[in-house]
DNA sequence: CAAATCTACTTTGTCCGACAAACTGATAAA
DNA sequence: TTTATCAGTTTGTCGGACAAAGTAGATTTG
């Protein structure tokens, strides 16, 4: 047993890792600003000193990190990690875990209501009128529950996006993303679950329009409620989150 | 111009692509639980018929996304993703999209609240002895800033980890992991901020011990508008997050 | 017989060199 | 001006190579 350490351990990351955080550190830092070129691989090769093959595993997970994108002609840029990728990833986690509706509709309830409340108070003509816009077309597929539900996760989207906080808009995604694929199948089975969930979007928005805050979370509250009686009619709200949902997320992804 | 298309476009996914969807597909649908081996690199070359340099980046994608992971003997294995990682990676997205203090506020106002509300209703014994815990340790530092923030930022975690919702742990973790170093800051610039932080936390545990949630939801609304009144002495909430605070997160991830 | 040591094998991390396909940019032809 | 051609880059993939670290089985030692 040595009488005590000399020596301070010392630092054994692998290379593509290193490679890696040396080129995160300078995107993050922000002296690579986001569609900075970060030059070819051969480039890179010759300031890491490494290998190629050892320089495209450090992209590869820059790549998949969001922090950096092939555009068009697949030169490497470094770009802004979009919210849409990041909530999948972490849809897929929330499926993995095993999460149950009761979970996601407990923070749902509460991000939505949230997402109404700023959205009242700051919501600019635009948002408004892509919100009636969004409603316009609800009520003209209000017969086809595949597009309708469609319709409903944009326009919980829009209502997100009104209130103009990017935190609120990220942290309720996840949970969106697995909790609305649900609508197209609670709308197709109750009878008047569709225009009950257009006539909620349209108070809503005339909340909104009016910047009346309390009508504004009565009716998210009363929208989500009647989502969950839909539901409970179908399944129980203690049935985790199952992984067609997530084949779902993916197939959305792809396109 | 051609008429009209006589082939579907043809699927041209890199192979390393193509690896990692395939492998993330038997994760994800359960075919491969976490713990389970994936096999060797060569098993790997195999199966897939592609070359070693193909497979490798294929996994790296994958370990970055938190699906496999290399144990203590490199082996690689399915896992489930890290509540933690992927808020780290979430965090890093709010820095580079320059989200403000303001924002972070809002939604960490909103989302402690229902942390707080769900664990007076179901903190079990064992919750709240941790608590008492940390409460425990916090006397004891409170002269020490640093050591004070970081009591602060897991009281917080363990208030979430009561609530028994683990869509709220991971929603609450990005806000609070930029949200909760600046305490540091706030506590070693007031003269009562510590004896107040830890004043808030001690009625805080005592609600959820007594199953009082007015009084748990008041206390944390208290404690928040303490740090917003210490961060507005220091700086203004408009300020957008600084890549400060994102060194800060790698250091603590890399631990 | 149990514990420690040695040895042969496997696996990972890295490197080298190679090549086809796709893309770039410029020049020549219609 | 548009189209065709062509040489040079760059990426995606391949095959093979090797040192370091880990594994497991055989062997020695107490």
């Amino acid at each position: 047993m040595p009488a005590s350490p000399l020596f301070r351990r010392i630092d054994v990351a692998p290379a593509y890792q290193k490679v890696a955080d040396a080129i995160e550190r300078e995107i993050v830092s922000g002296r690579i600003k986001p569609g900075d070129p970060i030059g070819t691989e051969l480039e890179l090769v010759r300031q890491f000193g490494v290998n190629r093959s050892t320089v495209r595993e450090g992209i590869r997970v820059l790549e998949e990190g969001g922090l950096l994108w092939r555009d068009s002609s697949r030169r490497l840029q470094a770009c802004l990690p979009r919210y849409n990728k990041l909530a999948t990833r972490l849809s897929r986690a929330l499926v993995l875990h095993e999460v149950t509706f009761r979970e996601l509709f407990e923070v749902s309830m509460t991000l939505e209501i949230a997402s109404t409340e700023c959205a009242v108070e700051r919501a600019t003509e635009e948002d408004i009128a892509e919100l009636a816009d969004n409603l316009a077309r609800s009520e003209q597929v209000i017969a086809d529950p595949a597009a309708l539900a469609e319709c409903d996760a944009d326009f919980h989207v829009l209502v997100a996006k009104a209130s103009h906080n990017r935190v609120l808009q990220l942290a309720r995604e996840p949970a969106a993303q697995l909790f609305f694929p649900t609508t197209e199948m609670i709308v197709s089975h109750g009878a008047q679950g569709a225009t009950r969930l257009v006539e909620a979007h349209r108070h809503l928005l005339e909340a909104i329009r009016r910047r009346d805050k309390a009508a504004g979370v009565q009716w998210t509250r009363r929208h989500l409620q009647d989502w969950r009686r839909g539901f409970e009619r179908i399944a129980s709200l203690d049935r985790s989150v199952e992984h067609m949902y997530m084949e779902h997320a993916q197939a959305v992804r792809r396109k």
